[in-house]
DNA sequence: GGCTCTGTTTGACGGCGATCAAGGATTCAC
DNA sequence: GTGAATCCTTGATCGCCGTCAAACAGAGCC
């Protein structure tokens, strides 16, 4: 959908290794409150907050829904996406294990989202008011400040990288994640359809089949469905850099 | 830069009324405190917050800084920046008196971006630890919230709209800026270059340029160098919504 | 097995908007 | 004032990527 980012046919392009997630999650861990980006202040001695679980397909919140507590996904995947109130709708995120969800909620007391499952999950529940009664101001602080941070990495991406950019940020972003949530950063199953990837990066679902299609040929990745392996992580690097001289 | 955004020739293309800005500021008013996104718990007797002058082209801080305030424009108009590590940058916002600046910083501690002003403007320093020791806890969510749902307007923009529709939902945000601020939503002056407003929009500058013309000859607008004068509001919410049947 | 439904791949075509380029307008320094 | 620098406008060209289209692959069901 969008033209070419800022065409520059065969010009010098100027490198770009866009850090997408300001992720600062801890390494590898068994347990997923480890995990948990409130886990430094999660009250550990409680035995923890309730949980939910979500079948894949259905929705952990809607846009318009009253916004009472925030989720922390133990496990699992979600998309979270905005609707256009003529019924288009665009992915504005994708939630693994670790992450935070309903932040967006905080300032209007109302979800402008919908979270759906991608695949079975499960999530704490963090009762909103009760996380204000609590020590929790910095840990909530951060983790909406990393929420920013993540949605600059997106605009940065949408308004200024081109389509096998975008891509191949992607990639090397999700293997970050994995890697951070102690699953493998080489191979891993993609939990989310091309359309709606195509919609998280700005681009037409053919355009991402392509891309998938060319990284493969170019020996940088192997495809089969949905399960990836990246066979060279500093030739994606070098997708994002491919600058100038 | 970016190819048309899903691009549909002639096609039906889906209305969508983009509120590219949860904006809840009040309505027109004489005291810049009246404006401002947390007046509703700033301590009025206390006289307020100590004040920084920045003039045209200086920046409040840059990427890098450490974080020690938040900032409340009183009066002129910033933008922010982020910049990628090869030189290139995008400018993330635009703000006016009674926005927030800073807010970015909260999560690591540290600026991820550039405030410059682009006009001789005044903020309100709120120095962090001090709005933490107060009951701004929810004031401070709030804002936070409004920015984020700012990012995912700006998000949806630069991924699902084209470059007329980007640009008609600018003037649109603006002209309600403006009035929520207590000038003309008709008439306005643009603080920012071409340049600055492509960068933002995810277009090139001659792009910008462009819709401009096609704009005034629409009868949508006036142009005169950066003079604005919007003739038929309706007609730009119409470009955005320029759909199907 | 066949049938349906959803998701993926690949090809052909063309438009939107980037790029290149040149000229005009405005501002600022002096 | 003149000159330099910046910003804006407009035209010409072209390529990335969206759209349209068709065929293939799996998954689930009977």
């Amino acid at each position: 959908m969008q033209p070419a980012t800022r065409q520059t046919p065969l010009a010098p392009r100027p490198a770009r290794h866009l850090a997408l997630v300001a992720r600062v999650a801890p390494p590898a861990s068994a347990s997923p409150c480890a995990t948990c980006n409130l886990h430094a202040e999660c009250l550990p001695g409680e035995g923890g907050y309730a949980r939910k679980r979500v079948r894949k397909g259905e929705s952990l919140f809607r846009a318009g829904g009253t916004f009472d507590s925030l989720y922390s996904v133990r496990s699992g995947f979600f998309k979270t996406r905005i609707a256009l109130d003529d019924g288009r709708d665009q992915v504005a995120g994708f939630h693994m294990a670790g992450d935070m969800l309903g932040l967006e909620a905080i300032g209007a007391g109302r979800h402008n989202q919908d979270a759906i499952a991608l695949e079975d999950s499960e999530v704490c529940i963090l009762p909103y008011e009760q996380l204000l009664g609590m020590h929790m101001q910095r840990p909530l602080h951060r983790a909406l400040g990393r929420e920013l941070a993540r949605d600059h990495g997106l605009l940065m991406m949408l308004g200024s990288l081109r389509a096998e950019e975008r891509l191949a940020a992607f990639l090397l972003d999700l293997s970050q994640r994995y890697l951070a949530g102690g699953f493998s950063a080489r191979e891993f199953h993609l939990r989310m359809t091309r359309d709606e990837l195509g919609s998280y990066l700005g681009l037409s679902l053919e355009t991402v089949s392509r891309l998938f299609s060319r990284f493969q040929q170019d020996g940088h990745i192997t495809v089969q469905q949905k399960h990836i392996r990246i066979l060279d992580a500093g030739a994606l690097r070098g997708v994002l850099a491919q600058a100038l001289a």
